[in-house]
DNA sequence: GGCCTAAATGGACTATAGTCCGTTTCTGTG
DNA sequence: CACAGAAACGGACTATAGTCCATTTAGGCC
């Protein structure tokens, strides 16, 4: 998966040329977007019964009758599919985010901000481990591909740059993020337990 | 690999029945060992020209002139075989944390143990980046297995507890060590360069 | 030196991710 | 409506990790 070439139904607004002129990407075709709910829907499916680590792809093209290629071309790969489940969850913290009452939405101290993003992320991806986990893992530097990493690390480099100023705020940004890799708080919950676990990566928000 | 069944020269010290009677593991065969000199002798050399990424266990066997079962047996999966790479080189770094001079070693305050831990441990990181990588991202939660992370953890977690008394250091230490994982050090270099990577986990280190 | 047991070996085998490309299906246009 | 080109399809194919077990070998003991 090279960038975001995967992934998201397209709007269906515009006609043709309108959306040529606009440099709008092409509207997806019809059987492409019954094939990708089919996939999603036999993923759910799936994932839900035999967990995630359980399901291969092959299983997942067979459940969804669709052909392996499909499933590849759509999803860019076995990350991808998790990312794209994942992604219809996540819509719901990235809008709190966006314009959600405080201290997660815009309208508190930017240090709270901080602090209240770190735990609303932390209760969604407690709730989605294995899909979390699945998105991130499957190869190296994952993670960072995924588009909504980048969005939680935009929000958070804002936060940063307006709590400190002066700091380095986007590197910053990615290193606080990293103890919230799901591999990462896998590890921290099975051994300590989701307070603790919680406690300890809160510790390490400045201030 | 479920543990520290992998890896490691055993020591050649003690008579059989006296090894027994302390409890110690059987000593390693002699073609065990030839073997494993053999497979690291080959990885390295392959590793240095192909890249790690580039490189099948399949032709680690076939350099080595072992069978892949051999392989396999003895480092478990190519995570642990990267881990036994790294691990000799790792060893440098541990001493001086036990025993070398100040900050690094016994002496300084934890504070500046800590940083100093973390300076160090960077430049070796960077130094072996990619074969860190293959040895933390090659299977979920394989940086969390491999024995010279639990070295770091408890290191990381006696300077916090020193520094910060009553802090919840154990978890602390693992969130701590987040930011150092080579994945994401990888993609903090690549993006910010090695001078504003290195201070944006700093940063991160409490005091 | 020969025997015996546990350890080690190696390569055939399985499972799975991911690619490739000839065929089919859309959809905008005349 | 029918045509043409683009887009999507699907399944055979490749590459690789990792398992299994019948066979071989080391080395302690007499």
């Amino acid at each position: 998966m090279s960038d975001s070439e995967f992934n998201g139904p397209r709007s269906a607004s515009s006609s043709e040329p309108l959306r040529t002129l606009l440099g709008e990407p092409p509207r997806e075709r019809a059987d492409a977007a019954r094939n990708r709910a089919k996939v999603l829907a036999a993923a759910a499916r799936l994932f839900r019964e035999k967990g995630v680590d359980g399901v291969s792809m092959d299983a997942v093209a067979a459940e969804a009758e669709v052909g392996k290629g499909t499933l590849f071309r759509r999803f860019g790969d076995k990350s991808g599919l998790a990312a794209a489940l994942l992604d219809e969850r996540e819509r719901g913290l990235q809008e709190a985010i966006l314009s959600g009452p405080p201290p997660l939405g815009p309208g508190a101290p930017a240090a709270e901000r901080l602090a209240a993003f770190v735990d609303a992320y932390l209760d969604h991806l407690l709730d989605h481990l294995d899909l979390a986990r699945m998105s991130e893992t499957a190869s190296p530097g994952a993670r960072y591909r995924i588009g909504a990493y980048r969005f939680w690390r935009l929000h958070v480099a804002i936060l940063l740059a307006e709590a400190h100023p002066g700091c380095d705020a986007d590197p910053l940004a990615h290193a606080l993020l990293a103890p919230l890799a799901a591999d990462h708080m896998t590890v921290l919950v099975a051994e300590y337990g989701p307070a603790r676990a919680r406690e300890a990566v809160r510790a390490l928000v400045p201030e």
